[in-house]
Order: C-alpha cells, then sequence, then structure tokens
DNA sequence: ATAGACCTTCCAACAATGGGAAGGTCAAGG
DNA sequence: CCTTGACCTTCCCATTGTTGGAAGGTCTAT
C-alpha cells in the first residue's frame, strides 16, 4: 500500500499523512527502493484513529496523548476519561462564546430594517452607539 | 495621542493597530517629526468599532466591509443585514459541529469507567470498534 | 547624562491544511 | 523500446489573526 491508498483507505490526505510523519505524530513507515512510503492495515488503523480524533476536534498534541494511551495496553481509563472531559469543557465553552455573539447579532439583526434607509442599528452598535430596546 | 495610548482607548493591542494598518483595514495616521503614529478621537472610535466586530466573530474581510458601510452614510442597511444574517449561519452551523462533538464525547464519558482498568470505550471508539450500548 | 518607558521596523512563530513546483517511478499501450 | 499519465518524492509558500522578540531610535524625568 503506498500513500495514495493508504489515504483513500483512512480518509487522511496524503499531505497530512506526510505532516502527521514530520511532527512526530506518526511513525514513519518503511520504503520500497525507490523511495516510496509503503503501509499495512495496522498504519491505517492508527490513521483511522488519527482522523476520528481530528474530527472530534481534540487538537494534534491531545490526539498524540491518545495515541499513546492507546498504543499502551495497561493504562488507566481515567487519564483517557480525564482529557476526554476537558475537551468537553472547552468545546462547551467555546459554544457559548459563539452563542453569545450569535445572540446579540439576532437580536442587532431584528432591530435592524433590511431596507434601503441608512438607519442601521447594527453598525449602531458596533461604532459604540447602545440601542434603547434591550429586552428580549 | 500615540499607539500606546490609542490602544489602551480602544482595546486594539499596539502590534494588532500596526497589523490592521498594514494589510489595509485601518488607514495610516499622520506621525510627529521623530515618526510616531499620531491618533485622535476618530481613530479611536474607528479601533474600537473594529475590536467590536472581531469580538462579535466577524472576519477582518467582513470587518473591513462593515467599515467601509459604516462609512457610507448613504448605504443601505440591506446589505449590512445580509452580511449579519450570513455570519449568523456560519456562527450556528459552526456551533452544531461543536455541539455534535460535545454529545459524541459525553456519551462515550458516560461510557468510560474513568477507573484504573485498561477497558476505555472513549478509545475502542477513536480506533473503530463501535459500542454496543448506542441508547441514552 | 543616563535610566527606563516609550516608539519604530522587520522577522519568526503558532495550528493545521492546501497548493504547487521540480523531479523520480511505475504500469499500460503503441 | 518509448511515451503517456498517474503516481510518488522533497521543498517552499499561503492561509488567519495574533503574539513575541531583536535592534535601534526617542522622550521624559531625575
Amino acid at each position: 500500500m503506498n500513500i495514495g491508498q493508504a489515504s483513500s483507505a483512512s480518509g487522511v490526505s496524503a499531505k497530512m499523512i506526510r505532516y502527521y510523519e514530520s511532527i512526530g505524530l506518526f511513525r514513519p513507515p518503511s520504503r520500497t527502493d525507490s523511495n516510496y512510503r509503503v503501509y499495512g492495515a495496522d498504519e491505517v488503523h492508527v490513521l483511522r484513529f488519527i482522523k476520528r480524533a481530528r474530527t472530534l476536534g481534540f487538537s494534534v498534541e491531545e490526539t498524540a496523548t491518545l495515541l499513546s494511551l492507546w498504543e499502551d495496553k495497561s493504562r488507566a481509563s481515567a487519564e483517557v476519561k480525564d482529557i476526554a472531559t476537558r475537551h468537553i469543557s472547552a468545546l462547551e465553552t467555546k459554544i457559548s462564546e459563539l452563542q453569545g455573539m450569535v445572540n446579540t447579532l439576532k437580536h442587532l439583526a431584528h432591530c435592524c430594517g433590511g431596507d434601503n434607509r441608512p438607519d442601521c442599528p447594527i453598525l449602531d452598535d458596533l461604532a459604540g452607539e447602545t440601542i434603547a430596546t434591550k429586552g428580549h
């Protein structure tokens, strides 16, 4: 299996496979005589693990930790749960920040006529002029 | 007012003021004989506008558009509302992505003992092994 | 005069990914 | 045998927004 096949089998682009290798997340595979990378089912399995962790929003660094815990058969699940729990908190913080932005913008957009007149509460807010209607 | 004072008055770091200037978001101010940037109340007002837009999650590019609409006294509020509405959609998409991650992770963390035993549904999921209990 | 708190420009780094150039390799078909 | 096209290799650059630092100039107060 060369890098292209490993890529389609894992869903990780060839570019990213090389990148993960270069930063030490992914062990360098053996090479053919002509210097092509050669992968087997095990490597694809690891790539899929990485892919899934990234899809769940873990950073590359967190993914590296999870990977080493995965490969350590005697690790305690507490450590993994801890990483996951902290990650959940970080995601929830991010979500409420975004939700705050949405709430403010929805309020502003609701107050904005969206017509051809130049009166625009959105711009007024951005410019620091407070709007009267705050309730809702 | 030099850059440091404009920075504390606006909440935008001196670094970022220079950066915004360099990318054309913010008009270059006049300089003293000794080449120091000089700002007035108007500039601080613009910086605050920028700061607020960035806080609301608008990209620098969107901020530039909003800024030009703000400075164009005859613009239609429809255009602003359109930008805001599209931005709201983008934020909501992002939120539901993150929420999906949280849901999955919470389910996995809930199934994970978090003890000293190596059985860990989180790692099993990352590794591609499906868990039996899907309900919740 | 000198210290220290400013300012200036320029360069690099972060995270994670994509794009592309320049060149080597392999398999199929003429 | 040779060409063509689809691979592969390494290397560098761009992105987005922000921060850090170095090397040097300026201003203010003692």
